[in-house]
DNA sequence: GGCTGGTGATGCATTTTTTGCATCAAGGGC
DNA sequence: GCCCTTGATGCAAAAAATGCATCACCAGCC
């Protein structure tokens, strides 16, 4: 889109702070970059930067500017898709933010199926935590958000939410491994793998061992579930997953639900210790999605209510 | 906006429906034109118009388009009012869609009395009926419509309402200026003026007239307010209005109210004849008004709401 | 205090893009 | 069948964007 490049061109020198920086990413040179800004900061009339000695950066105008640049570029898409959708194309792009949770099994298999319908769509996947989630959808780098914490942005619109209770995996000959459900109290001095701090399942946990004063012995925290999950076949301890992550979307019953790896188990924590989290599906509020990302949004809601009928709300 | 001119071209273009003509209007020639719509149409990856013997239309892309380019606009427009209002300039541009009844002394006033308080705001007023200011909204030709006849489309936001009597207008010495009220009965074969029917006071009196059996004698039908209005100078007759097209924004009273023109005087229809009609204030639902059509949409409503509190709702 | 390494701004020559003129091909009205 | 108007296109001129070299400025640091 040629009369979009200048308005890009400001998106990235504002992320980058530097008009230099910006011009090596955007392959040009800085002089070309700088002229064009204030060329464009002389049409609007105002300065959208602040020079500084070590680089820019916006100021208000140059915020609320940016914002509008961001929007138009994320309804241009939206049109554009909806364009490709009118010759049956059903070309697309869709932008996920999501949890580690979500991005284990759900996510991959969702999309597969997604694309097996729709194969010109092709999609993005940004692992992070809640906050900076709902930072990608103001910033319309995202169209989708999977927030499994609770929600803090006003401007976020919550699709459909799904309740998810903690489950506990651990080797299948764990003394544990017997129970239909794992208690609080029954993890006092066991080894366990928590997720880092940031993780909606390990704020879950915390206040739940805080509330039973019980202390487990923490022998290792990660970001990755993956490796948490791997670490089990060396070392006998427990980690906490919720069924999302174990597998894909299938409803997790008490004693065969572990089909995610032969040498775990998993059991669901008492709901009496530890209370249900809820899994997010978002967006942005008053945001119009593109054809795709509206589709696959729908598609994964319908998906999940049918596996977990109960626990879907919205 | 320089990185817009080719998105305003193609608005030009689709409204003249001709490649040509609308390069005479933006005083470039039709070659330019043509290949700034080409390299569009290419950068799309779809065309955007039919090519007609007798000129260019939209097809459906082309209109979907269309609106995201209207609606860029306007948005555009919004921030830069927003920018403008940072640096305490309080300026910006108001386009309006009204009835007749509005622009005659409602809008008059209420605009002279925002520019006393912000000089830099200028204004733009359409006078058109109903559905044309409907579709002026949606166009994102107005901001912001005044229409006394009932709302058709979905994508109409009404800010308030104002309900208003209708209010017939005679010389002073008519033989009907005696009474407080008229009822409808009165004016059978008396001599009438009435305005167009796409106006919501004569679909009103049509009711009215068709309810109660009555036939006035029609001696003219206009489009002009002002007109009828010195017709009765010249052949007693009768003519109808609403309040707020009689004195701009004063409480009408019994018979104190026809300040309007000393020969004139004004007398309700009686409220069991003619059902009181709905001036609609509104604006294009969902979208974020330019601070100055937001204020001023403000101003005329708390304005409204403080001369006539009982009829003004929302 | 002067040096160094970074920033954005600017004059000038070059390259790229856009524009205008002349012309073509196609379709509807008479 | 003619005439008129339409949008499309080749080519040269005009305009705009770009790149290079350079300036002025500031912060950190020796």
């Amino acid at each position: 889109m040629r009369f979009m490049t200048s308005l890009k061109f400001i998106d990235v020198v504002a992320r980058e702070g530097s008009i230099r920086k910006a011009a090596d990413k955007l392959a040009i040179t800085s002089t070309a970059l700088n002229r064009r800004i204030l060329q464009i900061e002389e049409e609007i009339g105002q300065p959208l930067f602040e020079r500084l000695p070590g680089g820019v950066r916006l100021n208000t105008a140059g915020e609320i500017f940016l914002q509008h640049i961001r929007s138009q570029f994320a309804d241009l898409a939206r049109v554009q898709s909806q364009i490709a959708d009118l010759s049956g194309i059903r070309r697309g792009h869709v932008r996920i933010a999501s949890g580690a949770d979500a991005l284990r099994r759900f996510l991959p298999e969702a999309i597969a199926s997604y694309r097996g319908a729709h194969p010109a769509v092709s999609f993005d996947l940004a692992r992070c935590y809640g906050e900076e989630a709902e930072a990608r959808l103001f910033s319309l780098d995202a169209d989708i958000a999977l927030i499994f914490a609770p929600i803090r942005a006003a401007h976020v619109h919550v699709a459909a939410t799904l309740r998810q209770q903690i489950h506990c995996v651990m080797p299948a000959g764990h003394r544990l491994a017997g129970r239909d459900t794992i208690r609080i109290r029954d993890l006092s001095g066991e080894r366990v793998v928590l997720p880092t701090a940031q993780s909606g399942v390990r704020q879950l946990l915390d206040t739940a061992f805080l509330r039973r004063s019980v202390e487990p012995d923490v022998i290792l925290e990660s970001d990755s579930f993956e490796f948490m999950q791997n670490f089990l076949h060396f070392e006998p301890a427990l980690f906490f997953q919720i069924p999302i992550a174990i597998n894909a979307g299938r409803a997790v019953g008490g004693a065969d639900a572990a089909d995610f790896d032969e040498r775990l188990v998993s059991r669901p924590v008492d709901m009496a210790d530890v209370a249900a989290g809820t899994l997010h599906i978002c967006h942005l509020k008053g945001r119009v999605l593109p054809v795709a990302a509206a589709k696959f949004l729908d598609d994964i809601i319908t998906g999940l209510r049918g596996r977990y009928s109960d626990e879907v709300d919205q």
